[in-house]
DNA sequence: CTTCTTCACTTCTATATAGAACTAGTTGAC
DNA sequence: GTCAACTAGTTCTATATAGAAGTGAAGAAG
């Protein structure tokens, strides 16, 4: 087959034009995480292209962390765990030093009308607001407030509590099929209001940390916005220049 | 000629051992910012490999950020200008929003022995201490205390201070030779010291954003380590995950 | 059952080559 | 002097090919 899918926009070379018809079937659903893509023979076959161009669209992929390969086995799509990520900003380790995910205690999922900075980020105001609370050892140290579009999610508010796991994006992609791609966090520092003191144990108006996310599915649409918060003393973060 | 220089260790493969090269030469100052290097034909020529060898060691440098391509022109060395990073981290704009960068003011220069979290870092107790004030519209919002090798910075605490613009790394690079190509930030947050605050003209115990940075130069060396400190309220930091 | 060998398949490295696309300077026409 | 055409040099795209290196399963040897 010739990929009768549609057609990259103008006359792109050919390695981006198949880098960017490998990212739609992706998009589309097409391999699972940790799934098997066809090797580069294949794909060279198929798209009657020449194995080195085959190897610079894979590798763009690749870099772009959607894809890894392994040698003598095959390229296979990564499975995302940025989740994690979120807590690059704070200081989540078990008492013993080792970093571990913390575990989730969902509070409330209600259809309502979102905020308008909400609504605006994700396109409409029909959603799904979720309230989440993240828990270390049992201790309390971040509170979630999560948005997603209803139309996007439906009857997400009636999952069993029991089939939500600590982390949210795998029950995007199982149950929606949605593949969270990208993100983009915004921190900022605050101070505690009523509710989430009482819910983190610490003062009102004690110091805090936000961190503010829109996630975007594969296709570019975003699917996710939450504000995340916890004390400010906890919060570090590092990153590497250059 | 055939690249005398220290002959990558082991047997690794061909585009690693040039690569390394290359940014062995590009660390001894072989070239300075923005100069051309050698094209891929004669970069062949010299090492003996083809050129698509020579494309792939140049491009992992040009991933790197080490290296700029420009097609019909040639390959650059890139001059990295990351001074400007840390106010990724504060909102350092100008009234009408143009993002500019802050003046500095220059407050003290001594040569000290390192506090010891300093040293370590650093590898040295034998220091600088410069402390500074970075102002936006004659309105300081970050004040910063930095460390430098006295050994590998001689005679820094006399340089006029006519002669020190609002960067730093410019003047590592034009007076001293080192090239600073890598730093390490970690963001915390604290409140204020009675020094700092009367410098930022806050009040003491208000929250604030701390940034410590450690620098290394090309050859791996770290070269200075500093710390800012800003007003929390100013701090914003955006991030792109995926 | 365990261990070793073989084999098919994969990605990885490297070469050689051809032409397209682009840049910057020089030359020539007016 | 001004502008267009040309040219030498550069990176970029793409192909074809060969063998090295690694994987995993099946089969042989003990």
């Amino acid at each position: 087959m010739t990929a009768p899918s549609p057609q990259s926009d103008t006359r792109l070379p050919a390695y981006l034009r198949l880098r960017d018809d490998i990212a739609r079937r992706i998009a589309a659903g097409e391999w699972g995480p940790d799934d098997l893509l066809p090797s580069e023979n294949k794909l060279s076959a198929q798209h009657a292209l020449s194995v080195g161009t085959v190897r610079k669209a894979i590798q763009q992929l690749v870099d772009e962390g959607l894809l890894e390969r392994r040698q003598g086995s095959g390229t296979f799509l990564r499975k995302p765990a940025f989740d994690a990520t979120l807590f690059r900003f704070f200081q989540a380790r078990e008492a013993d030093g080792a970093p571990s995910i913390p575990s989730s205690r969902l509070i409330s999922r209600t259809r309502v009308t979102a905020p308008a900075a909400v609504a605006a980020a994700l396109g409409t105001g029909d959603v799904i607001r979720i309230e989440r609370l993240r828990c270390l050892s049992e201790q309390p140290f971040l509170a979630e407030t999560l948005y997603i579009p209803a139309a996007r999610f439906p009857g997400f508010e009636a999952i069993p509590e029991s089939e939500i796991g600590p982390l949210l994006y795998p029950v995007y992609l199982d149950r929606y099929g949605v593949f969270v791609a990208r993100a983009e966090d915004e921190v900022r520092f605050g101070t505690a209001d009523a509710a989430t003191a009482r819910r983190l144990g610490i003062a009102e108006g004690a110091p805090v940390a936000l961190i503010e996310r829109l996630a975007f599915a594969m296709s570019g649409e975003p699917v996710e916005w939450r504000i995340a918060c916890g004390p400010a003393d906890r919060f570090r973060y590092r990153s590497r220049i250059g």
